[in-house]
DNA sequence: GGCGGTCTGTTCGTTAGCGAACAAATGGCG
DNA sequence: CGCCATTTGTTCGCTAACGAACAGACCGCC
């Protein structure tokens, strides 16, 4: 079913020009990443970024009484590891794979390296870093307002955006500790979502078989980080059909 | 009692080497900002950024129903507009002034240009948008895990923290609307601070009288942004007392 | 000095989500 | 094939916050 991974299958490395892919690619290793693996814990210095291609993994932070919290969610849209070239060198949260799959790793330096050319390498990484703002800030609008069936359906929405086919693997209890809430409370809205017909899971297994189903369940939090990644990165927003929206106006 | 307002308050001016800031001076023009005032709306084109000296400005996003939610404060430490450098030129977010006061703003196109020059000015913007990224997923968490009388509490110190003094006018109901709560959520929490003697206000002024007392009623969300905060930008931590840390020591 | 509008205080019923406890189903593995 | 750990379903009381409505306090202004 899937093609030996390729790191063009990671949207920011297919987006790079030529010039800088190939210096990158010789540096660019292959790395399977298991579910529930940490990439990055809070605090701790970057050696490496990733770049998601089959995976998914999620920023996560971590309360002092074990709770927790899902910041954002990067597949093979995306990068992980921004404080390295925002100048932090680590952040207060934890990265860890949401579902497993492959993604290509770069030591830290070499990224660092590219970035400090200035050039598009720079521009396309601090567009990219625009747009996972955006889901940043519309996740603390979301935990603000919304309901735990909307946040389901977006989450579910961003997850399945950011891997290629319509379906992941995750039990209930790990998406409630991804959304912050309760497992009882994450089975009463899959419950109603399945009732309705817009998803199927088992044991572990969520499919979604209705997306504009989805949408419709969700709230604007979805369509506004969806919209930011599509203006932000046109050509390499998750899942979509290449647009171009260029220099000229209608 | 104050100063006339000078560009070094404001922490990111007043951490430029000096040939950037010699640079940066004649173009930097001092405006008035009245409380309400809207300095940016969602996905308006930035034709300015604005460094705050005496005056705080929130992020906000508006709901389509209406309601709000702040996404960050921004105050004498930082800089509004970042979305300019980092290439999107607007987000879907609201600046508005919270407490009135005075800033300088800047051609947006000036700072671009600096920018452009990939030199400190660019390494300090980019940790300053670190930063900044911290305060906003730790408001995501907060909104999550805290309760109103905990988040009430966050804010204020952050508030004072961007802030010469410890008071700040403000009525019960704009801070209703920056959290994203209800007013009577507001007035139970703060009459609560103000029986246990850490706050006092009337009609909206606001005091904080007892920090300490304060931060032992708020959550760990209000030390995490502030150790970022310190740690990124060192010398320019907001509510400091100036450290010199770069030609010369006391 | 009194009037009116703004700001703060308080109440009451309602609701979403929490925490705990337990039951049922399912699938992998011996 | 059957057992058992994992996953999902359901229940019950509880609490924080909501929404609406209204009362009181305070300030500025005429």
């Amino acid at each position: 079913m899937h093609a030996f991974p390729q790191p063009t299958q990671n949207h920011l490395l297919a987006d790079l020009p030529a010039a800088e892919y190939a210096r990158l690619l010789p540096h660019l290793k292959l790395v399977n990443m298991p579910l529930g693996e940490v990439l990055y814990e809070s605090g701790e210095q970057l050696r490496y970024v990733y770049f998601p291609t089959t995976s998914i993994v999620s920023l996560l932070y971590v309360l002092e009484n074990g709770a927790s919290a899902e910041i954002a969610i990067v597949g093979n849209e995306g990068i992980l590891g921004i404080s390295l070239f925002m100048g932090g060198e680590t952040t207060p949260s934890r990265a860890i794979v949401q579902s497993a799959g492959f993604g290509f790793r770069l030591r830290a330096k070499l990224l660092k390296d590219e970035f400090d050319r200035a050039g598009p390498v720079l521009h396309l990484l601090l567009r990219y870093t625009q747009a996972l703002i955006t889901q940043m800030t519309q996740t603390a609008v979301c935990n603000r307002h919304h309901s735990v069936l909307q946040q389901l359906s977006r989450w579910l929405l961003h997850s399945v955006d950011r891997l290629s086919g319509d379906s992941l693997a995750m039990t209930q209890e790990l998406i409630a500790n991804m959304l912050g809430v309760r497992r009882e409370g994450v089975t009463e809205a899959a419950g109603e979502l399945q009732r309705a017909g817009l998803i199927r899971y088992s044991r572990g297994h969520i499919a979604a078989l209705n997306r504009p189903g989805l949408e419709s369940m969700t709230c604007e939090c979805y369509r506004v980080v969806k919209l930011e990644f599509d203006r932000l990165l046109e050509s390499i927003a998750p899942g979509d059909p290449k647009q171009i929206l260029g220099q000229s106006q209608p």
